[in-house]
DNA sequence: CATATTCGTAACCATATGGTTTCCGATCAC
DNA sequence: GTGATCGGAAACCATATGGTTACGAATATG
Protein backbone atom coordinates (compact mmCIF):
# COMPACT_ATOMS: atom_id res chain seq x y z
CA UNK A 1 0.00 0.00 0.00
CA UNK A 2 2.56 2.43 1.15
CA UNK A 3 1.09 5.69 -0.88
CA UNK A 4 -0.55 3.97 -3.89
CA UNK A 5 -0.35 6.99 -6.33
CA UNK A 6 -2.44 4.92 -8.85
CA UNK A 7 -5.45 5.39 -6.14
CA UNK A 8 -4.33 8.81 -5.73
CA UNK A 9 -4.78 9.60 -9.51
CA UNK A 10 -8.01 7.27 -9.70
CA UNK A 11 -9.74 9.01 -7.23
CA UNK A 12 -8.62 12.80 -8.46
CA UNK A 13 -10.11 11.65 -11.50
CA UNK A 14 -13.30 11.04 -10.27
CA UNK A 15 -13.71 13.91 -7.98
CA UNK A 16 -14.85 16.49 -10.38
CA UNK A 17 -18.32 16.23 -12.08
CA UNK A 18 -17.22 17.46 -15.38
CA UNK A 19 -15.13 14.71 -15.85
CA UNK A 20 -17.72 11.93 -14.07
CA UNK A 21 -19.93 13.17 -17.14
CA UNK A 22 -17.21 12.75 -19.68
CA UNK A 23 -16.97 9.25 -18.05
CA UNK A 24 -20.82 8.59 -18.56
CA UNK A 25 -21.22 9.77 -22.22
CA UNK A 26 -18.03 7.86 -22.81
CA UNK A 27 -20.15 4.71 -22.03
CA UNK A 28 -22.01 5.23 -25.08
CA UNK A 29 -19.02 4.94 -27.17
CA UNK A 30 -16.23 6.59 -28.52
CA UNK A 31 -16.15 10.47 -28.74
CA UNK A 32 -13.93 12.69 -30.50
CA UNK A 33 -12.98 15.81 -28.12
CA UNK A 34 -14.85 17.94 -30.07
CA UNK A 35 -17.46 16.18 -29.28
CA UNK A 36 -17.23 15.63 -25.65
CA UNK A 37 -16.31 19.67 -25.28
CA UNK A 38 -19.56 20.47 -27.02
CA UNK A 39 -22.03 20.25 -24.20
CA UNK A 40 -20.16 21.56 -21.20
CA UNK A 41 -20.01 25.54 -20.50
CA UNK A 42 -16.20 25.59 -20.80
CA UNK A 43 -13.53 25.91 -23.30
CA UNK A 44 -12.43 23.07 -25.67
CA UNK A 45 -8.65 23.24 -24.00
CA UNK A 46 -10.44 23.28 -20.45
CA UNK A 47 -12.04 19.59 -21.32
CA UNK A 48 -8.53 19.19 -23.23
CA UNK A 49 -6.93 18.99 -19.21
CA UNK A 50 -9.68 17.38 -17.77
CA UNK A 51 -8.94 14.37 -20.36
CA UNK A 52 -5.47 14.83 -19.64
CA UNK A 53 -6.54 14.11 -16.02
CA UNK A 54 -8.58 10.94 -16.96
CA UNK A 55 -5.62 9.52 -18.74
CA UNK A 56 -3.36 10.03 -16.29
CA UNK A 57 -5.21 7.64 -14.13
CA UNK A 58 -5.62 5.30 -17.22
CA UNK A 59 -9.23 5.81 -17.45
CA UNK A 60 -9.53 7.03 -21.11
CA UNK A 61 -7.05 6.44 -24.30
CA UNK A 62 -6.53 8.79 -26.91
CA UNK A 63 -5.71 7.82 -30.34
CA UNK A 64 -5.35 10.48 -32.96
CA UNK A 65 -7.33 10.08 -36.33
CA UNK A 66 -6.72 12.47 -38.91
CA UNK A 67 -6.68 15.95 -37.39
CA UNK A 68 -9.38 14.86 -34.88
CA UNK A 69 -8.75 12.63 -31.80
CA UNK A 70 -10.83 9.96 -30.91
CA UNK A 71 -11.21 9.24 -26.59
CA UNK A 72 -12.03 6.09 -25.39
CA UNK A 73 -13.10 4.59 -22.18
CA UNK A 74 -10.86 2.20 -20.38
CA UNK A 75 -12.67 1.16 -17.19
CA UNK A 76 -10.71 -1.02 -16.03
CA UNK A 77 -9.20 0.99 -13.66
CA UNK A 78 -12.84 1.69 -11.89
CA UNK A 79 -12.95 -1.89 -10.89
CA UNK A 80 -10.06 -1.11 -8.65
CA UNK A 81 -11.64 1.76 -7.12
CA UNK A 82 -15.10 -0.68 -6.54
CA UNK A 83 -12.84 -3.87 -4.86
CA UNK A 84 -10.84 -1.12 -2.47
CA UNK A 85 -14.64 0.32 -1.57
CA UNK A 86 -15.38 -3.19 -0.95
CA UNK A 87 -13.01 -3.84 1.58
CA UNK A 88 -15.01 -2.20 3.93
CA UNK A 89 -18.27 -3.73 2.89
CA UNK A 90 -18.73 -5.44 6.19
CA UNK A 91 -18.66 -1.96 7.92
CA UNK A 92 -21.89 -0.64 6.54
CA UNK A 93 -23.72 -4.38 6.19
CA UNK A 94 -25.19 -4.03 9.43
CA UNK A 95 -24.21 -3.11 13.49
CA UNK A 96 -23.26 -6.47 13.61
CA UNK A 97 -19.40 -5.35 13.45
CA UNK A 98 -19.99 -2.37 15.96
CA UNK A 99 -21.19 -5.47 18.43
CA UNK A 100 -18.43 -8.01 17.94
CA UNK A 101 -15.65 -5.32 18.66
CA UNK A 102 -17.32 -3.80 21.40
CA UNK A 103 -16.83 -7.54 22.40
CA UNK A 104 -13.78 -7.61 21.10
CA UNK A 105 -12.20 -4.93 23.08
CA UNK A 106 -13.45 -6.24 26.22
CA UNK A 107 -16.84 -4.56 26.92
CA UNK B 1 -27.54 13.53 -11.23
CA UNK B 2 -26.82 17.36 -12.18
CA UNK B 3 -23.61 17.47 -10.61
CA UNK B 4 -23.73 15.55 -6.87
CA UNK B 5 -21.69 17.55 -4.85
CA UNK B 6 -21.68 14.46 -2.42
CA UNK B 7 -19.96 12.13 -4.87
CA UNK B 8 -17.79 14.91 -5.30
CA UNK B 9 -16.85 15.32 -1.90
CA UNK B 10 -16.56 11.67 -1.47
CA UNK B 11 -14.31 11.06 -4.13
CA UNK B 12 -11.86 13.76 -2.82
CA UNK B 13 -11.75 12.65 0.28
CA UNK B 14 -10.85 9.49 -0.84
CA UNK B 15 -7.66 10.95 -3.26
CA UNK B 16 -5.51 11.52 -0.47
CA UNK B 17 -3.15 8.91 0.89
CA UNK B 18 -3.35 9.84 4.67
CA UNK B 19 -6.83 9.91 4.57
CA UNK B 20 -6.85 6.31 3.11
CA UNK B 21 -4.94 5.39 5.87
CA UNK B 22 -7.10 7.17 8.32
CA UNK B 23 -9.83 4.86 7.14
CA UNK B 24 -7.65 2.02 7.38
CA UNK B 25 -7.03 2.46 10.74
CA UNK B 26 -10.30 3.25 11.49
CA UNK B 27 -11.62 -0.10 10.72
CA UNK B 28 -10.08 -1.55 13.73
CA UNK B 29 -12.14 0.55 15.71
CA UNK B 30 -12.29 4.23 16.96
CA UNK B 31 -9.71 6.32 17.44
CA UNK B 32 -8.56 9.73 19.32
CA UNK B 33 -7.20 12.13 17.69
CA UNK B 34 -4.03 12.42 19.02
CA UNK B 35 -4.31 7.97 18.46
CA UNK B 36 -4.46 8.92 14.22
CA UNK B 37 -1.92 11.60 14.27
CA UNK B 38 1.02 9.86 16.03
CA UNK B 39 1.88 7.37 12.98
CA UNK B 40 1.79 10.43 10.60
CA UNK B 41 5.18 12.78 9.91
CA UNK B 42 2.78 15.63 10.51
CA UNK B 43 1.38 17.98 13.01
CA UNK B 44 -1.88 17.57 14.54
CA UNK B 45 -3.81 20.33 13.03
CA UNK B 46 -3.07 18.84 9.55
CA UNK B 47 -4.66 15.44 10.81
CA UNK B 48 -7.42 17.55 11.98
CA UNK B 49 -8.00 19.30 8.50
CA UNK B 50 -8.05 16.23 7.37
CA UNK B 51 -10.68 15.12 9.59
CA UNK B 52 -12.96 17.70 8.68
CA UNK B 53 -12.27 16.81 5.10
CA UNK B 54 -13.59 12.90 5.59
CA UNK B 55 -16.64 14.34 7.75
CA UNK B 56 -17.59 16.50 5.15
CA UNK B 57 -17.74 13.68 3.09
CA UNK B 58 -19.70 11.63 5.80
CA UNK B 59 -16.89 9.08 5.98
CA UNK B 60 -16.26 9.32 9.73
CA UNK B 61 -17.73 10.82 12.80
CA UNK B 62 -16.47 12.75 15.59
CA UNK B 63 -18.01 12.98 18.83
CA UNK B 64 -16.08 14.48 22.03
CA UNK B 65 -15.24 12.82 24.89
CA UNK B 66 -13.75 14.22 27.85
CA UNK B 67 -10.83 16.70 26.63
CA UNK B 68 -10.19 13.96 23.97
CA UNK B 69 -12.28 13.46 20.46
CA UNK B 70 -12.91 10.01 19.49
CA UNK B 71 -13.40 9.22 15.83
CA UNK B 72 -15.42 6.61 14.43
CA UNK B 73 -15.77 5.21 10.91
CA UNK B 74 -18.93 5.71 8.57
CA UNK B 75 -18.54 3.74 6.03
CA UNK B 76 -21.93 4.34 4.21
CA UNK B 77 -20.79 6.31 1.64
CA UNK B 78 -18.21 4.10 0.20
CA UNK B 79 -20.92 1.45 -0.59
CA UNK B 80 -22.27 4.91 -2.98
CA UNK B 81 -19.00 4.93 -4.21
CA UNK B 82 -18.57 1.02 -5.23
CA UNK B 83 -22.21 1.71 -6.68
CA UNK B 84 -21.06 4.06 -8.89
CA UNK B 85 -18.27 2.12 -9.96
CA UNK B 86 -19.90 -0.84 -10.83
CA UNK B 87 -22.48 1.20 -13.08
CA UNK B 88 -18.79 0.62 -15.35
CA UNK B 89 -18.34 -2.91 -14.76
CA UNK B 90 -19.88 -4.41 -18.05
CA UNK B 91 -16.90 -2.30 -19.57
CA UNK B 92 -14.18 -4.03 -17.71
CA UNK B 93 -15.74 -7.39 -18.33
CA UNK B 94 -15.03 -8.16 -21.94
CA UNK B 95 -14.83 -7.26 -24.80
CA UNK B 96 -18.41 -8.26 -25.92
CA UNK B 97 -19.42 -4.82 -25.32
CA UNK B 98 -17.08 -3.00 -28.55
CA UNK B 99 -18.60 -5.44 -30.37
CA UNK B 100 -22.10 -4.44 -29.76
CA UNK B 101 -20.98 -0.74 -30.04
CA UNK B 102 -19.29 -1.85 -33.07
CA UNK B 103 -22.26 -3.42 -34.90
CA UNK B 104 -24.80 -0.75 -33.41
CA UNK B 105 -22.67 2.14 -34.85
CA UNK B 106 -23.39 0.65 -38.41
CA UNK B 107 -20.09 -1.07 -38.69
C1' DC C 1 -1.49 26.70 -52.59
C1' DA C 2 -4.52 28.98 -49.36
C1' DT C 3 -7.62 28.58 -45.88
C1' DA C 4 -10.34 26.51 -42.24
C1' DT C 5 -10.70 23.09 -38.56
C1' DT C 6 -9.14 20.30 -34.74
C1' DC C 7 -6.76 20.03 -30.69
C1' DG C 8 -2.86 20.55 -27.68
C1' DT C 9 0.48 23.76 -25.30
C1' DA C 10 1.88 28.02 -23.14
C1' DA C 11 1.15 31.80 -20.30
C1' DC C 12 -1.64 33.71 -17.13
C1' DC C 13 -4.95 34.34 -13.22
C1' DA C 14 -7.98 33.42 -9.09
C1' DT C 15 -8.90 30.24 -5.84
C1' DA C 16 -8.36 25.83 -3.33
C1' DT C 17 -5.39 22.66 -1.03
C1' DG C 18 -2.24 21.01 2.31
C1' DG C 19 1.09 22.02 5.19
C1' DT C 20 3.10 25.07 8.98
C1' DT C 21 3.19 27.75 13.66
C1' DT C 22 0.69 30.13 17.11
C1' DC C 23 -2.87 30.48 20.24
C1' DC C 24 -6.94 29.49 23.05
C1' DG C 25 -10.72 26.93 25.39
C1' DA C 26 -11.85 22.84 27.71
C1' DT C 27 -10.67 19.06 30.50
C1' DC C 28 -7.96 16.24 33.46
C1' DA C 29 -4.34 15.65 37.23
C1' DC C 30 -2.24 17.27 41.13
C1' DG D 1 -6.11 26.84 41.84
C1' DT D 2 -2.13 25.60 38.87
C1' DG D 3 -0.40 23.40 35.33
C1' DA D 4 -0.25 19.97 31.56
C1' DT D 5 -2.73 17.90 27.61
C1' DC D 6 -6.07 17.49 23.82
C1' DG D 7 -7.75 19.32 19.83
C1' DG D 8 -9.78 22.95 16.98
C1' DA D 9 -9.29 27.76 14.83
C1' DA D 10 -6.69 31.42 12.82
C1' DA D 11 -3.20 33.30 10.11
C1' DC D 12 0.05 32.40 6.91
C1' DC D 13 2.61 30.34 2.92
C1' DA D 14 3.85 27.50 -1.27
C1' DT D 15 1.97 24.91 -4.61
C1' DA D 16 -1.82 22.70 -7.23
C1' DT D 17 -6.11 23.18 -9.59
C1' DG D 18 -9.30 24.76 -12.94
C1' DG D 19 -10.49 28.10 -15.74
C1' DT D 20 -9.24 31.68 -19.47
C1' DT D 21 -7.07 33.55 -24.06
C1' DA D 22 -3.54 33.28 -27.57
C1' DC D 23 -0.88 30.63 -30.52
C1' DG D 24 0.87 26.85 -33.41
C1' DA D 25 1.15 22.18 -35.59
C1' DA D 26 -1.21 18.95 -38.25
C1' DT D 27 -4.84 17.78 -41.24
C1' DA D 28 -8.66 18.45 -44.24
C1' DT D 29 -10.99 21.31 -47.90
C1' DG D 30 -11.59 23.91 -52.02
Amino acid sequence: MVSDHALDDLFHALADPTRRRILERLREGERTVGELAEPFPMSRPAISKHLSVLARADLVEREARGRETVVRLRAEPLRRARDWAERYERFWTGRLDSLAEYLEEGG
